[in-house]
DNA sequence: CGATATTTGATATGGTCCATAACAATTATC
DNA sequence: GATAATTGTTATGGACCATATCAAATATCG
């Protein structure tokens, strides 16, 4: 050990101000200072997503759909006839992982599984109508309540900087 | 349902060409397309914080520091003397799971808990001297390696662009 | 052709992170 | 001094992520 224990506060000080906490400015517990953490592109990068999904799930709690829900439709929708492999793999999602969350889907009637005739092995993925319209209300939803409070707080030119850089950063770091 | 099952494909279409995806420009399995996907700020905030992540993680690997244990010391560092409920909280880390997290710092001799000569229900949390010094060379690691790469990715104008909105977010959002 | 290897969806399992309830020790409050 | 609140801690469960493994189907190659 190279501290010793049971110390308190900063040494060097044995004044009477500082001794207890109790001066007359008391009540806040005295913000700590972030420091270099506030520079530190990780640690605000995370605090940011975290912030961006929890309002995510705020507007879709109508829907009921996690942004890893809302992802699959997306790609579903755009590509129609890939199999699970194909549609996990681009969304980064491991293919044991990739099970529970298409059973939810389709426990909801939002995606279907289907055989392929030339494959027999794999599982083509479709919408299903309810899908269909259940994604048409997510975008909605999406555009009207999250990202335009995206816009609003940074202005459309910004925030469509701040998505290029991300990009950059997602596809070339 | 509302699909029919074993089907196959765009349908309206028994074509030839298409069957069994037999061409002759075979070869690579025809990447999707990500449509709206790669607009979603989401999305992509998500992939981004996980590829920085991952960078930080092969920086520090000859330090062992995860960049929830690097945020800790850093923030020790900042503030020394508080406690654990106020180191854990201004992360965003409840305390139940802030303890094992600690209990790892101080195992390895990068942080120690002071019991409090005020309150003797709060641990102080300082860093050892051995905890500067790794620290020290994390922020030399981070430096160098680590955000010196996204600042020739990004340059450093638009880097520091970044930052501002993604704090913005992280804050007002 | 037929033996072997590969692919696909699936299960089981373990790890990490996150969230809640509950507890003993200590302190604050009235 | 009785009650309430706080601190660190444990236990626990859920969500997400990663690996190994499997049966069925297909591809490969002798």
């Amino acid at each position: 050990m190279t501290v010793s224990k049971t110390a308190e506060k900063s040494s060097e000080k044995p004044s009477d101000a500082t001794k207890g906490r109790k001066d007359a400015t008391e009540g806040l517990p005295e913000a700590l200072q972030l420091g270099e953490l506030s520079e530190q592109l990780g640690y605000v990068l995370k605090r940011a997503q975290l912030k961006v999904f929890e309002n995510f799930l705020r507007c879709m709690a109508s829907l009921q759909l996690t942004p890893a829900q809302f992802s699959v439709l997306l790609l579903v929708e755009k590509n129609p006839g890939r199999n699970q492999t194909e549609i996990a793999s681009t969304l980064g999602i491991l293919r044991p992982n990739f099970v529970a969350l298409l059973d939810n889907l389709e426990s909801r009637d939002l995606c279907a599984r289907i055989r392929s005739t030339n494959d027999r092995r794999s599982h083509i993925l479709v919408l299903t109508d309810k899908g269909k319209a259940v994604l048409t209300r997510a975008k909605k939803l999406v555009a009207t309540k999250h990202e335009s409070r995206l816009n609003e707080l940074l202005g459309q030119a910004n925030r469509e900087a701040l998505l290029e850089m991300l990009s950059k950063i997602a596809n070339e770091f």
